[in-house]
DNA sequence: CCCGGAACCTGAAGGC
DNA sequence: TGCCTTCAGGTTCCGG
């Protein structure tokens, strides 16, 4: 599932083959993934837009165009974005925007789940977020001040992107388990040093993952087609009955939220202390 | 405001 | 082997 480090990847794959470019043809095959405007306008106002950077906030990729326009891309559960130069044939491509190179950018989803709009103000699909938790701007006061916000359970608010922005089911696992925090307890109840474990195990977890361009757990592929790596680094995220890397007993999962959770319950205790 | 549950989807995995 | 059910989880929406 693309997460924070699984978006910055492909943002970062893409750039080079992106910026500069123009889009000279759209096919939509998936018309209900277009949110905002119709898929005809979609296509139509898109088409001839030069694209003059690639961004990135929370889970969201921003193509920002040269009319001013932004081209917002979600990829939800099973999407991913693949630059190609051929026109294989894919039955679950889709969008495709065809380049003025000759490449294609494939916008290929299993599950028709991912979602894109075509607006004039990033803030209007954005605006909402919480703080990147990799920003320089974002500090542990900041954290803890909205952690103090929250009764439901640090899983739950970690998973909240009006809380903080990027963050997803593997990596909110993992950053748990860095910080020795039971996913149960009440974000609000938090002490200091466990926000501050928290919050510095969340952002080293981030940039190790980043490192490793991504977690290919099932779909997620760069946008070569290769592979992340992160995966083989989680210590409890997707690891239910395996022994804990530090203490040997049985990783467990539990469902918070409708969201399966795996934490180690010897290193992640529920009542602290 | 807060929470639970359903909806959106389909391939994979599990049960019998 | 094969059919049927359940699960996976990012986001939004609805009802209590």
């Amino acid at each position: 599932m693309p997460e924070l480090p699984e978006v910055e990847t492909i943002r970062r794959d893409l750039s080079a083959g992106l910026i500069g470019r123009k889009i000279v043809g759209v096919t939509v095959n998936w018309p209900k993934m277009v949110q905002i405007p119709s898929p005809e306008a979609f296509k139509q106002r898109l088409t001839g837009q030069t694209i003059s950077a690639l961004d990135r906030r929370g889970k969201y990729l921003i193509f920002q165009l040269d009319s001013g326009e932004v081209l917002i891309i979600h990829l939800r559960m099973s999407g991913s974005l693949l630059l190609v130069r051929d026109a294989e044939a894919d039955r679950y491509a889709r969008a495709v925007f065809v380049l003025d190179d000759d490449s294609r950018l494939v916008f290929r989803d299993t599950r028709k789940l991912g979602v894109m709009w075509l607006v004039e103000d990033a803030e209007a699909v954005v605006g909402k977020l919480g703080p990147e938790p990799l920003d320089d701007a974002f500090t542990t006061r900041d954290f803890a001040g909205r952690l103090r916000r929250h009764k439901a359970p640090i899983k739950a608010v970690l998973l909240d992107q009006s809380a903080i922005a990027g963050i997803g089911n593997m990596y909110a696992d993992e950053s748990l388990f860095a910080a020795g925090i039971h996913p149960r307890r009440r974000a609000c109840d938090l002490s200091n040093d466990e926000i501050q474990r928290l919050f510095s195990g969340l952002r080293r977890v981030l940039k190790q993952a980043i490192e490793c361009c991504g977690a290919s757990v099932s779909d997620y592929r760069r946008p070569g087609g290769a592979r992340g790596t992160a995966q083989s680094a989680f210590r409890v995220a997707h690891q239910k009955g395996k022994p804990c890397p530090q203490c040997g007993t049985p990783i467990e999962r539990i469902v918070i939220r409708q969201r399966g959770t795996c934490f180690c319950p010897r290193c992640q205790p529920e009542d602290k202390r």
